[in-house]
DNA sequence: CTCCTGATGTCAGTTAGTGACATGAGCGGT
DNA sequence: ACCGCTCATGTCACTAACTGACATCAGGAG
């Protein structure tokens, strides 16, 4: 990071990120699989975290709700763990460079499949799984962007609880119901976050 | 693709894919971004028909409602222009190749990027032109591979309200009304279609 | 002290991707 | 008919990401 934050990413070589870390390139490339990954040496925890967050959810959870739950819990966990700034350098790579951003969406890819599975255990049936996963993930997604946003970054948990809510307000009113639910729905419950 | 299924995804050069094509490599990146990029010529075309399809939704509609018929309309024009053998051709690099799927990932972030600002053109505001692009692309995805996984696809927009329905069910039951809601609602709007 | 194993280094090779410059076909104007 | 311009393509040389094969070397078990 140290490197990719004086020199920018393109122009840093994998070389001289080996040398820095004394190492030679051919080692650099035992670790990770390729130059991206090393910026992704966090994402294993954290999909850990979230299947166990999960798996941990009262019995009587909505799938929804568990999910909700457990990455509120992640994001706290994340914002004890993780220096700020590296967080926000980090994330300035991941916007900058599509080819970084590519590896992003991966991961997150790849924890929607876990989040899927975790929920399978619970019991919950297709599509809802994935359909709840993938819920989860864009829920996760405009979260964490807004929390970064923020001047100085406060609780995470708040922002996803806040994305949960509009998203329940963004997919109500289905094809029965088109008129009445809209108004006054919408008024009521966001207020009380 | 003739040669992506002759001889597989890694071992075909772009040098062998410009001489088929009759050109040099050269020539074939001023075309191309890159290699992965040859599978992707449509998907500036899927982007613009369903930005408009978003657009001429009727003033009444709710944005997600908007969403989900703009596409239907796509996957009805995707399935009539392609041959469905190219379309699992091109489906089995994507899961075989993670390399592709990231390419695949990013094309539908810039589409959900796309989506957003067609909802913002609508007087959607944020956070809910965000999480309701988030929600399509979501419902768009897993419509896609449930009607891939039909040994003889059929009707692609039957997938995708299938999905918007479970999408519904899923987000149902919030803080308030945790208790009642779930049995009752599932069980008779999902009947309908 | 020795053998084995696992981590690291060395080296040579492939391929994606890029910049600089050459060529050549077509086209508009005179 | 000729000139000169432009645009697509080709040629060449170069960088940097990655990979496979083999060498080396330190530390631990016996």
């Amino acid at each position: 990071m140290e490197l990719f934050v004086e020199r920018g990413y393109v122009q840093t070589t994998v070389e001289e990120i080996a040398a820095r870390a004394g190492l030679t390139e051919r080692t650099f490339f035992r670790y990770f699989e390729d130059k991206r990954e090393v910026l992704f040496s966090g994402s294993k925890g954290l999909e850990k975290s979230i299947v166990e967050g999960i798996a941990s959810a009262p019995k009587g959870a909505s799938p929804f709700d568990a999910v909700a739950a457990a990455f509120e819990a992640a994001g706290a966990e994340l914002q004890e763990r993780r220096d700020l700034q590296y967080v926000r350098a980090r994330w300035a790579l991941v916007t900058q460079h599509a080819e970084i951003r590519e590896r992003e969406l991966i991961k997150l890819a790849s924890l929607a499949v876990a989040v899927r599975a975790a929920l399978h255990a619970r019991g919950v049936d297709e599509p809802a799984a994935s359909l709840t996963a993938e819920a989860g993930i864009a829920v996760f997604k405009i979260g964490f962007e807004r929390w970064l946003e923020e001047r100085k970054p406060r609780d995470f948990a708040d922002h996803i609880r806040a994305a949960v809510v509009a998203l329940r307000g963004v997919t109500v009113g289905g094809d029965e119901k088109k008129k009445k639910a809209r108004s006054e729905k919408k008024d009521k419950k966001d207020k009380k976050e």
